[in-house]
DNA sequence: CGGGTAGTTGCGAACCGTTGGCAACTACTG
DNA sequence: CAGTAGTTGCCAACGGTTCGCAACTACCCG
C-alpha cells in the first residue's frame, strides 16, 4: 500500500548527493547505506546500522560503518548520544534518587536538584505513560561555568 | 594475608555489616572496600572505584570489583546508570532535536514530546545554570506496556 | 575455640566491540 | 581515458569486561 515513499535507496541517493558533495564526501555505496540506514532507523547502534547497511551491501565491512560514522558526525551530518564516554557509573541505591547532570566540557557531574527530577517524571508519565527511572538517569550538556559565552564575567 | 588493614570503617564497616548479614552475603575486605569507596565517592567508574579500593587494600583486583558490583546490584544494594546496554546511538543531525525515552523491560525507543522537553530544559538552566544537550539525552525507564504492576495482569 | 564448607578471591585467558595500518580499489576531475 | 587521492576491506591490535579454576577464608556448627 504504502507506495509513495518505498523508492528509499535510489532517491534518498538523490538527496545524499547533494549533501554530500556539499561538504566534499564522495558518494560511495557504503556511504550512502549508512546514511540510508541513519534515515530509514531513525537512530540505531552501529550494530544495527551495519546490519541494515549489508543487507543490500553484503561487501560492506563493521569498520567503513564505523568510519562513516565517524566521517559524518565529523561533518555534522550525524550525531551520537552515549554516556560518560561509554562508562558506567555506579552508586549506591541511597544515592540513586536523583539524576544527574553531566557536562560535556569539564565532566563535572552536577546533582539535579528533585523538584525537577518529580515534575518531569510526571510530565513523561502523563503524556507518554513512559515511568522514569531517574536513579538511571544523566543529562547532558554544559555546567554554568562552561555555558557557551554567555553567563561568563569574574573569567 | 592481612585482610583488615586499616580502619577502614570503623563505622562504616558497622553499617556495612548489618546490611550485609540482612543480605546474606558475607564480610570481606574487597566487598566493604567497595561499598566504602561507593559511599565515599557517591558514585564513580569501575575504574574508580578499583583506585579508591586499592588505595587501601593493594591486592583487590580488578575483576573481584567488578564482582562486588555486579552482586551487590543484584541485591539491591548498589545501581548504576548506562545508555543503551553501553552502546552508542547514532542519528542523523535532523532526527536529533529530541531525547529518547529507553523502556528496559522491552527496549523500545520512543520519542520524547518536545514541550516536555522544553520545559525541563529550562528549569534545569534556570536552577543550576545548566544547559541540557537533548539531542544527547536519553530517559530509562518503563513504557506503557511494560509498566510495573497495573495495567498488566490478564494475560 | 577448632573443623568443615561453600562463598570469595586473584590471576590470567577469553571475549567483544572499536580502532588503526596497509595495499588495493574506484569516484571524480581534466 | 588516464591520474590522483579519498575510500574500502581485511586483519591485527587494543582496552574494557567476563569467565574458569584453584586457593583462601568468613561464618556456621559443635
Amino acid at each position: 500500500m504504502v507506495m509513495s515513499a518505498q523508492p528509499v535507496g535510489s532517491v534518498a541517493g538523490r538527496q545524499w548527493a547533494e549533501l554530500l558533495h556539499a561538504i566534499g564526501l564522495r558518494q560511495t555505496t557504503p556511504r550512502l547505506m549508512v546514511l540510508d540506514a541513519l534515515s530509514a532507523l531513525g537512530h540505531g547502534r552501529v550494530e544495527d546500522i551495519h546490519q541494515a547497511v549489508v543487507e543490500r551491501a553484503p561487501a560492506v565491512s563493521l569498520s567503513t560503518v564505523y568510519r562513516q560514522l565517524e566521517t559524518l558526525t565529523e561533518h555534522g551530518v550525524v550525531s551520537h548520544t552515549h554516556l560518560l564516554a561509554g562508562t558506567k557509573t555506579y552508586q549506591l541505591v541511597s544515592h540513586a534518587d536523583h539524576a544527574h547532570l553531566v557536562c560535556r566540557d569539564c565532566g563535572a557531574v552536577v546533582e539535579l536538584e528533585g523538584t525537577i527530577a518529580a515534575r518531569f517524571t510526571a510530565e513523561v508519565s502523563g503524556t507518554h505513560g513512559f515511568t522514569v527511572d531517574f536513579g538511571h538517569l544523566s543529562v547532558f550538556g554544559r555546567c554554568a561555568g562552561c555555558a557557551p559565552e554567555r553567563a561568563r564575567e569574574a573569567g
